[in-house]
RNA sequence: GGUCCUUUGGCCGAGUGGCUAGGCAAAGCUCUGCAAAAGCUUCUACAGCGGUUCGAAUCCGCUAGGGACCUCCA
């Protein structure tokens, strides 16, 4: 089998995959600020994660997946706004900073469940480590790398630029980043533009407020994710996940904060997912085009045509390749909708098929089917080609289907491929790319009751009694079960 | 303005220097009491202009469009 690459944002390029401690892989995704609701863009990072979590855990890995929960409040540029983002909205609706913080947090959960995510290993708080925090910013202070003004404490850019290499996991230079000249309050503060907030000094009305060494305030943007990475995972770990437009300044502060206070840096493999856009534009607050998660699965917003079930959504974000950015469409999501609708059909069939020597095997296709399923491995392999195994398991579904249908014989292909595809179907649709059935789960007495709807249809039909068929099949449509004849008078039954 | 990325058939999207990805839609056919599915077939695209090469959607250059980051952002 071959080895595991994945893209390293830092090096630019795909490399191979080898855990800083063999079987175990330490891996820190950034996770949502809960100031408010998710939107379909937050969705694809942590579906994204999931695969690589699931896969990673597939390979054998040990895997700690450690993803923040940032109830901290992010700032504005500092000064521009006296307060945090949730600070001010908790006085808006009138609720306790941490009662809006828990509203969202649980709507994130909920949000993620509907996704069929994996719980992470760790979920860390970032108001629950401020004194880890603290400790890290001292830490800094100590080495000589950042300094305090008015109760606040910023860490020096320029000093640590002088022997690091900031800029390079975003490509930025730090000639550019120095001499930018953006007129903004707070900054008389620092010694330089390019600093940035270890610790900010709240202003009185600023309610998330926690004592430090250097007075009453709130830590600053990055540190969180430093200080709890660093927590969990060790000073040096191996993977590090975020969206892409975190790269800079976050992921960049991230490493030169951590280097500083650890020795070395802090992250071996850096992978970023790309954007989820809207008419070739970013998803964003900022843009006022986001829809969110709960307007996806309930369709009450006017840019959908409908509602669209979380699995589809997960379909949609592993048909296409992380790092590519994917464009929001209804017409796209509908044609995702129907794709998954034929693969899942296709999967229950092929855990119902029986393999029976009926026929010569067809060497062509035997091959055919080995080659297909054993790419799977190679595709995700290869950065985690999701689209690429489901295009693979797409030719598969028609081959599926014809032996359903008794077109072709199942034993057209050997024992052994026929179980190794009923194998491994499972084992990626269910296990690494995390996907489920769209519909209700299927309880044992709903069997029971379809089980005698379709003997009395079949005998109907027997006995040519059309009416009867056609009144059981008429009914349950209108109560949204398809009944559909198969080859052979058998009948099957889907939930729409 | 700086840095970087991107441009694939009606839509969404894989993609590597040579071998029609895949999904959806559309058309035709087959199966079928009728439906619905399903199967088969058709539609063979790579922004434009040059260049490198035996050969380029894939490498290089230019032009045009789109986008991201530089401020909170998944």
């Amino acid at each position: 089998m071959s080895e595991l690459k994945v893209y390293n944002s830092y090096s630019r390029q795909k490399e191979v995959f080898t855990p800083i401690t063999p079987g175990h892989v330490g891996m820190y995704v950034c996770g949502p600020t809960v100031s408010g609701e998710s939107h379909l863009g937050h969705a694809r990072p942590y579906v994204t994660f999931d695969v690589v979590f699931r896969y990673l855990s597939h390979l054998g890995y040990k895997v700690r997946y450690v993803r923040n929960i940032t109830d901290a409040g992010h700032f504005e540029e500092e000064g521009r706004e006296a307060e945090d983002k949730i600070s001010k909205k908790a006085m808006l609706e009138r609720l306790e900073p941490m009662e809006l913080v828990q509203k969202y947090t649980n709507l994130f959960h909920w949000a993620m469940e509907q996704f069929n995510t994996l719980r992470p290993s760790i979920e860390p708080t970032a108001t629950g480590h401020i004194v880890e925090q603290i400790g890290m910013i001292q830490e800094i202070i100590k080495a000589g790398y950042a300094y305090e003004v008015n109760g606040s404490v910023y860490f020096d850019v320029k000093k640590y630029a002088a022997s690091h290499d900031y800029g390079k996991l975003s490509g930025r230079v730090i000639d550019d980043l120095l001499e930018t000249t953006r007129d903004l309050d707070g900054q008389e503060e620092k010694r330089d533009r390019a600093d940035f907030a270890l610790w900010k000094n709240a202003a009185p009305e600023h309610i998330m407020r926690w004592q430090s060494p250097w007075g009453v305030g709130f830590p600053g943007w990055h540190i969180e994710c430093s200080a709890m990475a660093t927590k969990y995972l060790g000073s040096k770990f191996d993977i590090h996940g975020g969206g892409m437009d975190l790269m800079f300044p976050h992921h960049e502060s991230e490493i030169a904060q951590s280097t500083i206070c650890n020795h070395e840096a802090p992250v071996r493999y850096w992978i970023h997912n790309n954007m989820i856009t809207i008419n070739g534009k970013k998803m964003g607050k900022s843009y006022g085009n986001q829809i969110t998660l709960t307007q996806m699965f309930s369709g009450d917003n006017p840019i959908l045509e409908k509602a669209y079930h979380p699995m589809v959504i997960r379909f949609f974000i592993l048909q296409t390749h992380y790092r590519s950015t994917l464009d929001f469409g209804n017409e796209a999501l509908q044609a995702s909708e129907k794709g998954l609708r034929r693969l899942w059909d296709a999967y229950e069939h092929l855990k119902k098929l029986n393999w029976e020597e009926t026929s010569p095997v067809n060497d062509e296709q035997d091959k055919k089917v080995v080659r297909l399923i054993s790419e799977f491995d190679e595709f995700m392999n290869d950065d985690f080609s999701t689209a690429k195994v489901l295009a693979n398991m797409f030719e598969l579904v028609s081959m599926i289907n014809s032996m359903k249908d008794k077109a072709i014989a199942v034993s057209s292909i050997s024992k052994e491929t026929f179980d190794l595809m009923q194998k491994q179907f499972t084992v990626y649709i269910e296990d690494i790319l995390g996907l489920k059935s769209v519909t209700e789960a299927d309880s044992n007495k709903l069997q029971g009751i379809m089980q005698l709807l379709i003997d009395i249809r079949k005998d109907a039909k027997g006995k040519k009694d059309f009416v009867t068929s056609d009144m059981i099949r008429n009914q349950l449509a209108k109560l949204g079960i398809s009944l559909k004849d198969e080859k052979g008078g058998e009948m099957s039954w889907t939930i729409e």
